[in-house]
DNA sequence: CGTACAGGTCTA
DNA sequence: TATCTAGACCTGTACG
């Protein structure tokens, strides 16, 4: 699925003088130069064979495609191969090493928001996209159990892919629905630079229950001090702090607070700056994360919260299969650390609960707070005793995490499963050469620093090949939804629209919902087996086809 | 005046 | 009996 057979890679260059060559890497290097005004016509003719694109970047040549109307199957990513490649302990980077290496190291994405930077000077048009290939080609042949770090390489371009594909389409979005629900909870949409009605009411009755007639309560500096005046003994302004309090004015505080962020990060002016046409397009980052998980720019995809997610309303005669998997981390840390008692657990639809039905734990809630103080390092409290009580009972993938925590505080590298490496440290705490009696840091700072590295680690290792069991999942379902028809481009066929970590987003004509629910659910089984082989562990999801993004779940 | 940081809130 | 992982992005404020 991942990866063909008698596979024909396709190395695409820019040239100066604005043309574009196509090497053929598997056949004595046969060269096609053409004007790059006729590169989708040759990619379309060239596709029908199923190619693997080899290109510096995808970032500066599938978004042009996509425009075009074309849709490729594969294609290598030498930008985001070279990240992973550097950084995993398992390459021999002498093999790595060449002319451009701090070139490739530098290479940053392009996004809608710098197009200007494609024509003008783009640091990527001082570097030799096919000397880069045969060095990562020769570094990968260096690697022992080189099929994870393959599939890794290819799952990140897949993921590319995607991500390109994500924001050509766009997820739907009804700028009108989503005014409706500002203008019932703040008032009609205001002046510019005036507050709305409704949340010019809350602050009236904020004033008036602390006696501050000029209170802003955006202002921690002012908001603090007012909140002691009134007898009030806190140290922050957080909403979770003031639920604790008794007080009068502590309601209207809270409901300013909701409905001033509301207003402030998914307002009038974010419907303006991010939906256009009926679509909101994110760029997403894949590998923008060091543990492997994306990032995001643009209209905080990776935040959509809640509340406004009625907005998001699939086109009509067709709908959202949304889906996400349950509790994805502590699945995959019973696969990678191949610890049978959890992954007995992990056979059920609720984890947490089968630690409780097989006497592991006595409630739900101390299995999830054992699991979470394992995997971000929780050792105070009634998290560090379930962590203790579990430890026993699932020594394999408590081992696991454990053993990463140690060697993130010794100062040490480590991988997720399929081989992407953490970063070094650089604190003062991991450099005890360099160390000088003047600016020596205090050894109890240093002792915290430590540990917090320990921490992160820790979570990379989870995080990390969660992050690489999702991509699995991703670039499966890539596939299967092009397969589910009908022809035509990406946006004619069952399209990704979202994707949140654990979580997807699928656009489809209404007639293919229960195809694509299929998919999505093969797709996720598929990526077990990827990742994990025969060792049995399950990823159940919950999918919903819905309307409108509000109703999953 | 613009930039950098702190505090806060949303996501998994 | 907190406050432990990874992000984006807003406003207010201090700094140069």
């Amino acid at each position: 699925m991942l990866r063909g057979v008698a596979e024909v890679r396709v190395l695409l260059v820019r040239r100066p003088g604005g043309t574009v060559e196509a090497r053929e890497l598997d056949d004595g290097g046969t060269v096609t130069r053409v004007p790059a005004g006729e590169l989708p016509a040759l990619v379309r003719e060239r596709e029908t064979a199923h190619p693997r694109w080899v290109w510096d970047d995808t970032t500066r040549w599938y978004p042009g495609l996509l425009a075009a109307g074309l849709r490729v199957e594969r294609c290598t990513d030498l930008r985001l191969g070279h990240a992973l490649l550097r950084r995993s302990p398992r390459v021999d980077q002498a093999t790595l090493t060449g002319p451009d290496t701090a070139g490739w190291d530098a290479l940053e994405p392009v996004g809608a928001a710098d197009p200007a930077l494609f024509d003008l000077d783009d640091p990527a048009d001082r570097l030799d996209p096919a000397a880069e290939q045969e060095r990562q080609r020769a570094a990968l042949g260096t690697v022992d159990q080189r099929a994870r770090l393959g599939l890794l390489l290819a799952a990140e371009s897949a993921g590319a892919l995607v991500a390109a594909e994500m924001t050509h389409a766009g997820m739907p979005w009804r700028a009108d629905v989503h005014d409706r629900l500002l203008t019932d909870l703040l008032g009609p949409r205001p002046a510019a630079g005036r507050r709305p009605e409704g949340l010019e009411q809350v602050l009236t009755a904020v004033r008036q229950a602390f006696g501050a007639p000029a209170l802003n309560p955006d202002s921690p500096t002012e908001l603090l001090p007012c909140l002691r005046a009134a007898g009030l003994e806190v140290t922050d302004t957080r909403s979770w702090t003031l639920e604790q309090l008794d007080h009068p004015g502590i309601t209207p505080l809270l409901q300013y607070k909701k409905l001033a962020r509301l207003l402030q990060a998914n307002g009038w002016a974010w419907l303006d700056t991010w939906v256009a046409e009926g679509r909101f397009r994110p760029t997403w980052l894949p590998g923008g994360v060091v543990t492997g998980r994306w990032a995001s720019a643009g209209g905080g995809a990776l935040s959509a919260p809640v509340q406004v997610r009625p907005a998001a309303v699939a086109d009509d005669g067709w709908r959202f299969v949304v889906a996400d998997v349950a509790q994805l981390e502590p699945r995959v840390l019973a696969g990678m650390s191949r610890d049978t008692a959890m992954a007995e657990a992990a056979r059920a639809a609720d984890l947490y609960q089968a630690m409780v039905d097989t006497g592991a734990v006595a409630s739900r809630s101390d299995a999830k707070l054992g699991m979470l103080g394992a995997m971000y390092g929780g050792t105070r409290g009634e998290s560090g005793r379930m962590v203790d009580r579990l430890t026993r009972r699932y020594p394999q993938a408590f081992g696991l995490v454990e053993e990463a925590a140690r060697a993130g505080e010794r100062g040490e590298v480590v991988q997720t499963l399929l081989g992407r490496g953490s970063p070094l440290p650089t604190g003062s705490w991991a450099a005890p050469a360099a160390e000088s009696d003047d600016d020596r840091p205090d050894p109890r700072e240093r002792d915290q620093h430590r540990r917090a590295w320990g921490r992160f680690t820790r979570n990379f290792v989870v995080q990390g090949t969660g992050a690489e069991w999702a991509l699995c999942w991703l670039a499966v379902l890539r596939n299967r939804l092009w397969q589910t028809g009908p022809a035509g481009q990406v946006t004619d066929r069952p399209h990704l629209v979202f994707f949140l970590h654990d979580e997807v987003v699928v656009h489809t004509p209404e007639h293919l919902a229960d195809d694509v629910a299929d998919a999505v659910r093969a797709a996720a089984t598929e990526a077990g087996r990827l990742l994990f082989g025969s060792f049995p562990v399950d990823f159940p999801l919950d999918v919903s086809v819905v309307r409108s993004w509000a109703d999953a779940g």
